[in-house]
DNA sequence: AATAAATTTATAAGGATTACAAATTTATAG
DNA sequence: CTATAAATTTGTAATCCTTATAAATTTATT
């Protein structure tokens, strides 16, 4: 918990586990699992995925989403206000939970001169 | 790509593996990647994930988002006029695409008697 | 009908996550 | 301080989805 809200950033569990390792030789995988899992089920961190392998978490629980940068891999949070959630509570739905994900190319890589035409990719 | 349009629904590699073999007996699941690959180079169908685990495959490409029953696990529907998209590009992102993934509990759901205190599920 | 090209299949391999039992650490009681 | 119980952590194996790959089959071409 501490490395995720020092870093601020939305480590996969390998990274994760790779710096705290340096500090805690004996740290293994599954006990980052295992805290992580806890973090979640007590509401501190967010579990997401943007390629549908690997899970990011992310100690930022307010409401933002994601834009994942396709050419550097880079991810910017950004502010989300949507209509959605409430339209969708008129017709009965009950939501907890919501990501928005976004992904393109951040303004350092819209400039770069191979990134030219790059209009979408999937 | 005939399945997904006649589905209209958001089934997994296997659901579609299973369905399609009954009809064609010698399909492999490796023939369904290369299809459902083929078919999301060329723009006709969306993938998304809503558990970071198995990809969900959409013939609707038109702009909408994805709402999750964590109760009976069907997914809906709904329309989205995000202004996020809009604003992140003011700022020099360019995005190319979008999902916008809700979780909660249906109208049908909702009424349940075991449903009464679910408030959060992660 | 023979050969080349393309597609499909089956199997293995890869990567993230979970299951689980053994080992270790921490807490409790005498 | 020990001895014992409880809890946590570790390491390994298993699982699940997906991709890689080469053989087999099908389709196209000559």
């Amino acid at each position: 918990m501490r490395y995720l809200e020092e870093m601020r950033d939305h480590p996969t569990v390998d990274q994760i586990y790779k710096v705290l390792r340096r500090r805690l030789p004996s740290l293994s995988r599954t006990s980052v699992y295992n805290a992580l899992s806890t973090l979640r089920e007590a509401g501190l961190v967010r579990p997401f995925s943007m390629d549908g392998n690997e899970t990011l978490y992310d100690a930022n629980i307010l409401d933002h989403g994601h834009f994942r940068c396709t050419h550097c891999g880079r991810i910017y949070d950004f502010d989300v206000k949507l209509p959605e959630a409430e339209q969708i509570e008129l017709k009965g739905f009950k939501t907890y939970r919501r990501d928005v994900l976004l992904w393109g190319l951040c303004p350092i890589c819209a400039e770069k001169p191979e990134c030219e035409n790059i209009k979408s990719i999937n």
